[in-house]
DNA sequence: AGTCTAATCTAACAGCGTTAAATTAAGTGG
DNA sequence: CCACTTAATTTAACGCTGTTAGATTAGACT
């Protein structure tokens, strides 16, 4: 349906310059062009890289596999992006632009409750996101973010160093709950957790309180309720207004 | 001043089996045969993955760098390990092992903040730690300050859905912090850092209040402090006592 | 029609995690 | 003291990775 149905690739239509094993042109066939139809950008780069992350993992990843995606040579890729870890940080940021920012007036509280479920899900949304955190964020969409997080705690009525630890807290609180979610969610080997469980309770006299509260028992309560449950207690410590 | 003194690896002493290239005995020298002085274990395995990794990150720890601090082959380490990830787990473990359980019978705030504050101590003393947090932790060190942790909120009287929200809170508040501490300061290139400020300021329109509160700026109050406070701020709210 | 440059490709390199199979060291029982 | 067994290590290789150098092309501009 498109000119560029390559189909594997011609596989070498200049094989033999430097070495030996030239061929005649007649047994060669004639090289299928990139028509450039659409022409590799760094924003297709990054969707393809999402897409392949969403599907695969990080580990899924490679540059080869995305330069197949996109019907070009891995080399073609270094055109547009210096390194692998560009594209990596790219696809963070991409998926942050995905979180909702609210209106910006009503009830602070609220904003910030919006702002801050809204990088959870996105997180979870995309479960190989929180564990490349561990690299600078300075994406447009993730200061934007963090622009309107300080700015509805501005509002507040939060200043000087309050402002910044309930910054700080909100945020580092949604990381930590959207890393530890996440690994949880990509483990979805039931042997593992089953085999987590059984290893509790065969060392019960070490672990009594964890067992009894259940710890690594799904269910009980979900993950989103604790996590606003959470939120909403750090949103109860605000010191004017 | 050790019988173990290869200097380089004899290289193939026993090269011509299959392939033609034999060679006589009389060229090859005598094999420098492994004296077995200290046996390999999985605590000297963990131990050296630990030293490399304060030295040289995530990135440098590489199976045969490992085996070459160990004096020994890479496939060697696979008798007693199955994966790279096992090694990653055993060391992130390890690490945890050096955070101290305080003796639980005083004020269980003091107990929490001790247990949360070595904790984050310990990954920014190993600042690749907070990076490998994406996967179960389940190792017996993790578990041991979870239960203290656990312990020390249910003395506090926190039952039911209430314990298993501050227990969260806690926890992923000092993994969050953790992590973007680390970052930070594993980010020790000073040139990144003046580019990011530049950049924040370049589009100081979109950033207003960042700049206002010197989002990016060290100094004026210490990490430490800020998450202290945090910290502070979480164990205010508790619902019996 | 010729020139220039941005974009892509071919080919290769060094290094990675991991495996299969051979080999050795050290114990064990006769 | 010797044969046998098993635990631990080695040699050699496979397929894959990110990345680079250099050739080549496509398309725009004179």
């Amino acid at each position: 349906m498109d000119a560029t149905e390559l189909s594997g690739r011609p596989a070498g239509r200049h094989e033999g310059r430097a070495d030996g094993r030239a061929g005649t042109v007649w047994l060669r066939e004639e090289p299928v062009r990139n028509r450039r139809t659409t022409p590799l950008t760094r924003e297709r780069i990054v969707a393809a890289a999402v897409a392949l992350l969403d599907r695969h993992g990080v580990d899924g990843l490679t540059m080869r596999r995305l330069a197949e995606r996109l019907t070009v040579t891995p080399t073609a890729l270094y055109w547009h992006v210096t390194t692998k870890e560009d594209v990596l940080d790219l696809a963070v940021d991409e998926i942050f632009g995905e979180v909702p920012l609210p209106a910006a007036d009503a009830d602070w509280r609220a904003d910030v409750r919006t702002l801050a479920s809204g990088w959870r899900a996105a997180m979870l949304r995309h479960p190989w996101a929180p564990s490349l955190i561990g690299r600078p964020m300075l994406g447009p969409h993730v200061l934007a973010r963090t622009e309107f997080l300080q700015a509805a705690l501005v509002r507040a009525g939060f200043t000087g160093v309050h402002l910044a630890v309930v910054t700080r807290l909100v945020a580092n609180y949604v990381i930590g709950a959207a890393l530890t979610e996440a690994t949880w969610r990509r483990t979805d080997d039931p042997e593992v957790r089953a085999d987590a469980r059984r290893h509790l309770v065969a060392n019960a006299d070490a672990y009594p309180t964890l067992i009894a509260a259940g710890h690594l028992d799904d269910g009980q309560w979900s993950d989103e309720d604790l996590f606003v449950r959470g939120l909403d207690a750090i949103l109860a410590t605000h010191p004017g207004s």
